[in-house]
Formats: structure tokens, sequence, C-alpha cells
DNA sequence: AGGTACTTTCAGAACATAATGAACATTTGG
DNA sequence: CCAAATGTTCATTATGTTCTGAAAGTACCT
């Protein structure tokens, strides 16, 4: 498959950016290739595009399934498999965000937990354990908000995200207009 | 500085998640150990707590710091520097997420914005350009987002989390009672 | 000036991660 | 059943990242 310079261009970026986002080089390559292109593409292909190994490719593949990132899919006629990319740009930066939560909070967060549960001995510890608190807190706070805000169709989601500052907004006026009907859960 | 085990662990799994998290497991023990400490620690204390290199330290300091992470003090009659966590944990998590908009998600924008300047030369392009603009224009709005968010005070980013599933709620009710007042912004 | 207490830098070593490609496994059509 | 086409695995190689420690730098004393 021939790439123009501009997808060229992308491609490497989505490459060099592989690893901030979470998987790496090739991965980055293969999806972004995945994105840009119209028709699914077979493992070979990719592997031809990009100029990496065949058992790359295997693994890449692997990796974006276990993100739930591409589907694959069958032409008559043909046993190859081909890709492509599952689902709108809106589920995939959701996954994207859940993947990482998984790996980047939920363990700090289940160490936290099990830390707090038992009695500072000293002051040493009593101090530490605080600011663990305070940290555990945190994190628990932002995982149950993303997932309230994955919980939102995108419709919401999107007028609540053009709303920005106006959000403060609505908050003062929900306080003025009806206090008793304070969040309590 | 002697910690007890549970401190231990906790710095330990710090340093684990440390690349997780954007930087690399010293800075994360480092940044552990100054977070669950009561008082500042100088550089030597580092070193010899964590069993790494003085070189290493000082590295450390100089990425913690232009991540605005860490303040340094000093002690009277003492000329070393002292290093101690910088503002609250929501400073903090302020802060690193802006560091990682900045590496994650700032530099793919441009590139897109960039890319989306030309006129595509053919169906193959014009297919790719389509992805690209849904691309940017969810980064875009994610980026935007993040900072009203921080723009807002703790307290009423509180409220705001806390509100959870709610804030469905109060969309629909602003809907419902006015309108004509829809954000265009 | 010279000495001491501290910090920073950076080349190279140690370690960690990713990529290759040949061997192995599987599926399908004849 | 065999052979061809495709997919997967994994030991080895290649690349990238982090850490160390010795050397150089800085600031402050007397």
């Amino acid at each position: 498959m021939e790439l123009t310079d501009k997808m060229q261009a992308f491609v490497m970026h989505c490459g060099e950016m592989g690893s901030r986002w979470g998987f790496n080089r090739t991965i980055g390559q293969m999806y972004a290739l995945l994105l840009i292109s119209e028709e699914p593409l077979s493992a070979n292909e990719l592997s031809q595009t990009l100029h990496i190994s065949r058992g790359n490719v295997s693994m890449g593949i692997k990796e974006l399934n276990s993100w739930q990132l591409i589907a694959t899919r069958h032409k008559p006629g043909d046993r190859k498999e081909y890709y492509q990319p599952a689902g709108s740009i809106w589920q995939m930066a959701n996954r994207v965000f859940e993947q990482r939560r998984k790996r980047e909070i939920d363990p700090t967060l289940s160490l936290l937990r099990d830390n707090l549960l038992d009695e500072p001995r000293d002051q040493q510890e009593r101090y530490a354990q605080q600011r663990l608190l305070e940290i555990h807190d945190l994190l628990e706070m932002i995982t149950e908000w993303a997932s309230e805000l994955q919980r939102l169709s995108p419709e919401k989601l999107s007028t609540l995200m053009k709303l920005g500052a106006g959000v403060s907004k609505i908050l003062d006026f929900r306080d003025k207009l009806s206090p008793k009907d304070r969040t309590e859960s």
C-alpha cells in the first residue's frame, strides 16, 4: 500500500507518540495506518507498508485486540484476516482512557486501600497515612468521575464539554434555586 | 532516614508505577518519599534512604522541578538544600495532568492542525483527512475542557465531581427551564 | 588564595524494552 | 493426507532508557 507524504507523516508521528500513549512505536504506527485507510488491511499489508516484520505485526494485532481497538474482518474467498479500527473515535478514546486507568491508577488505589486498613504505629506513620489518605480520596474521586462520564451518552458529554466554564454558572444557579437539593450521595 | 515497612512498600510501588506516570523509577520513589515525610529531606538523605547514587538524585530533583512538583527549603546555618512537595495533592494532580497534556496531546494537535490546512489531493487523502479532523476535534475539546476544569476552584471541582451522575440531570433540567439559554460559545 | 561542603554533569555500564526472523502451529482446498 | 497460505511464538539481536561514579562546577568560609 502506498502512502502520501502527509499520511506518512501522521503514521510516523503516531509511532513516535506511541510509547507516551501507553503502547509502543509499531503499535502506534499500525493503529494510525488502520485509522486513516478506508479499506481494512491485512497483516501483510501492514508489515510491508510500515516495513516491520511479520511477527511484530502479529504481536501488535494481539495487543491492539486486548485494548479492543480493532476489529477483524474477512473477505469472501480470502482466508486472510483484515483489520480495521473498532468503533468511533469517541469509543476509541474511551477505551484508551479506561485501559490507562486500569494500568495507572487501579493498582495504586488498591495498595493505598490496603495500607490504610492498618493502624499507624507512630507519629511518622500517622503523618504518612494522612498523606496517603488524601491521595486515595483524590484517585477514587477521579476514577468515579471518569466512569460517570463514560456512562453519559456522547451527546450529553458533548453538551457538557461545550458548556466549558459555563459549568461553574450552572452550579451557582442550582445552589441558589434549590439549596435543599444538594447531592448527598 | 529509616522507613517502616508500609512506607517502604508505598515508596517502592511508586517506583514501579513511575514510568507509567510519565517519569522514571527513581523519580517516582523520590517524590513518594518526599510526600510521606513530615520534614523536608536533603539530597543526601534521599540518596541514602533510596540507595541510589547522588548524581541520580540530582537529576531527579531537576526533573521534579521542571514538573513544578517540589519546593526547595533551607535551614538556618545549613547550606544544604532540603526538598518537599510543592502544594496540595490537588495542585500536584493538576501539574501532572498539565505536563502530560503538553507531552501527550499538544504535539499531535499541532501536527493535525498543520495537516488539515492542506487540501486533499485524492480520495485516499480525503478520507484520511476526515479521520484526522475527527481526532483533531476530539483532542481539542478534551484540552479545552481540561483547562476549564483546571480554572475552577477546588471546591467547585469537588462539588461537580461529587455530583457524579447528577450532572446528567442538571443538563436536562437546564434544557427544560431555559431552552434559549443554550451555550453558543 | 586555598579548603570545605555541597551540587551538577556526563560518558559509559547496566538494565529494560522492542523487533526480527526462523521454527512451529493451524486452517483450508484439493 | 499433503501442500500452500496464513497466523503465532520465542530466542536472539538491536535499540532505548536509566543509573552510577568520577570529574568538574559553585559558593561560602577563613
